[in-house]
DNA sequence: TCGCCCGATGGAAGCGCTTCCAATAGCGCT
DNA sequence: AGCGCTATTGGAAGCGCTTCCATCGGGCGA
């Protein structure tokens, strides 16, 4: 049935070289003649031949195996976007790069996470490892793995990892500030923000950011009412009234992340609101749940499938220790604000 | 940096045994006392000793690595939760049965798509694939991973590529009978489908049971106007008013999934539609979308996570040939009419 | 012209594991 | 007591590849 696969021998053979020739040909060694070089590309195309990693691996010690870990679990976090698109821009770069990914899926809430993580980069002897939040943010683990020689990047706007590993990222705190001064610029001066939960990073950042941006109008604490949520279509719904019934008024709510603020726009809705004559509400990701809802919100772009991307690349090239800095690096991408339809004059 | 990690010799030495009845402890194997066994496991605690799979790959002929190919491209389509479920129950059952997958995108306009997936397992050495749609339906491609010796199960309900590979999907024909059922029963008479693409199976099955239900209480094609969509968000809106203004009036809209409801749902909002008042409308997958969504949609639930984790174990019986039958077997879960807030009585 | 160095190639030795087969010991049977 | 049989264990080979080191020929400077 199956066709027993060619050898690397089959084209040494066929090709009138010894097998250490073929393999120089296959990494693109040096020292061969374009001549040798050529008689051996051929037999690879004539048998079909591919090189089989798993040999590779084992002779060469690299496994060109990346781990990609993130916690969302879809089952209670309705929109996982965010990771689908990270986990597709790591696929892409890897397809390109000849590395492989293997993506795990720890929940937050798994009692020994860490040591799933580090069980999965062991066990299949990951070179790499990608994080996301909220693990970009967990240094014990970050330092674990780097101790098992394993290289590490995080998807996170840098923070307590920053300086242990290359990060990627955009600005969060200047996304806050940027949707928020967006809401001030059309009169708003009663806010809610539903932040994320407590410790995780970009969500505080963003509420940083909204924070200075009230700052420098002058207004503080008392201009505005904070709750946490857990990213969730669910907590949206379950915070939204908070707010709105909070003796504050609030004219603006600013969300942590779309699907909080698609919660609250149902929760909204639920209540007879009209979106945005009697409230202005916005979001943070620019998931496709944005466009989606009615009205369509208007959030902080991110470029979620590039920063995936970007974290192999990053990966890989200090894998092959290509042009890499001593020091871990941050890249930080751009955001934007995209005003589409929930946010109006006051 | 990278302490080297132990080997099963390492193992061997420390438990006093030779390196293949650690071998066969590893493994499970027979003929081991139970004495030695628990020597050996011991050693393997003590050293933590992990099996490096690349050897064992090597050695034993058996990779252990499937692959899940989906064609979504989340860029043009929104909601990938589909895939996304899929390929996180396909994860969870692997981590349960030792095997890893890898995952990949291949868009459907890929001009050599199927050479892009053989391609994958060949060079990847993988020894079973998961297709999901519209891949489930290609004979073509299932034929040749067959031929690669590549065990191939489907996501599908079973079609043309029936026969040839085990499969796992729901009843979609009865999904798309009982939604309209349902719609029947609030006293709808005129109808909308958005359909799917042409060939997409399950699509096509919905709009069957759809047309059977109609033609149950004696209504025919000229009792609902059909249009085909390609599944994403735009096409429902695209489409809504091309039904909305047709000559016949429907008073609900049936789509094959919830991704044109939610578009076609937008599309009514926009122009001043009250849901479920003036028009009803479904969808199909109960996808995150459908709750988050105002008015949170009626659609049928199918439980994807489930299908992608049976996949899994369907393939890796018929890898291990534990009591899998001679013929492909098609196992189909259950589906369910969630009735929620986008329909009521005309 | 001679020796040296470098570019080009091949031989051999494993990487860590499984599979095949041989070896040994203990058992029931005649 | 002697035989074959089975349960248990180990030795050796080799999966397909890379890495290390040896080899060989020619160009070059002195």
């Amino acid at each position: 049935m199956t066709t027993k696969r060619p050898t690397i021998d089959d084209v040494a053979r066929l090709s009138g070289v010894a097998r250490v020739t073929v393999s120089r040909v296959l990494n693109g060694g040096p020292n061969v003649r374009d001549e040798v070089r050529a008689r051996v590309m051929q037999a690879v195309e004539a048998l079909d031949y591919k090189v089989n990693p798993q040999a590779r691996s084992l002779a060469g010690g690299a496994s060109r195996l990346l781990a990609f870990v993130f916690a969302s679990d879809p089952e209670n976090e309705p929109n996982s976007y965010y990771e689908s698109a990270l986990e597709l821009g790591a696929l892409r770069a890897c397809l390109a790069l000849g590395y492989q990914v293997l993506v795990q899926n720890v929940p937050q809430q798994t009692p020994d996470r860490e040591k799933r993580v580090l069980d999965l980069i062991q066990t299949q002897r990951c070179e790499g490892l990608i994080l996301s939040p909220p693990y970009s943010d967990d240094v014990a683990l970050i330092e674990a793995a780097l101790a098992q020689g394993c290289k590490v990047v995080t998807v996170s706007p840098g923070g307590p990892g920053r300086g242990k590993a290359d990060a990627v990222g955009v600005d969060d705190e200047a996304g806050g500030y940027d949707v928020t001064r967006e809401l001030l610029r059309l009169g708003h001066r009663r806010f809610g923000f539903i932040a994320g939960l407590e410790g995780h990073l970009s969500a505080d950042r963003r509420l940083r950011g909204f924070h200075r941006a009230l700052a420098e109008q002058g207004l503080g604490e008392g201009d505005c009412v904070v709750r946490r949520g857990d990213f969730t279509f669910r907590a949206g719904v379950q915070l939204a009234p908070q707010l709105l019934d909070h003796p504050l008024k609030p004219t603006a709510l600013v969300c942590a992340n779309d699907d909080m603020a698609a919660g609250v726009l149902s929760a909204a809705h639920a209540r007879g609101l009209s979106i945005p004559r009697d409230l202005s509400i916005t979001g943070f990701d620019d998931a496709p749940v944005a466009a989606i809802v009615w009205p369509p919100l208007t959030t902080v772009h991110q470029p979620v499938k590039v920063l995936g991307q970007r974290a192999v690349e990053l990966l890989v090239a200090r894998l092959t220790g290509a042009n890499v800095s001593a020091t871990p690096v941050f890249e930080e991408l751009e955001h934007a604000v995209v005003s589409r339809q929930t946010t109006s004059v006051v």
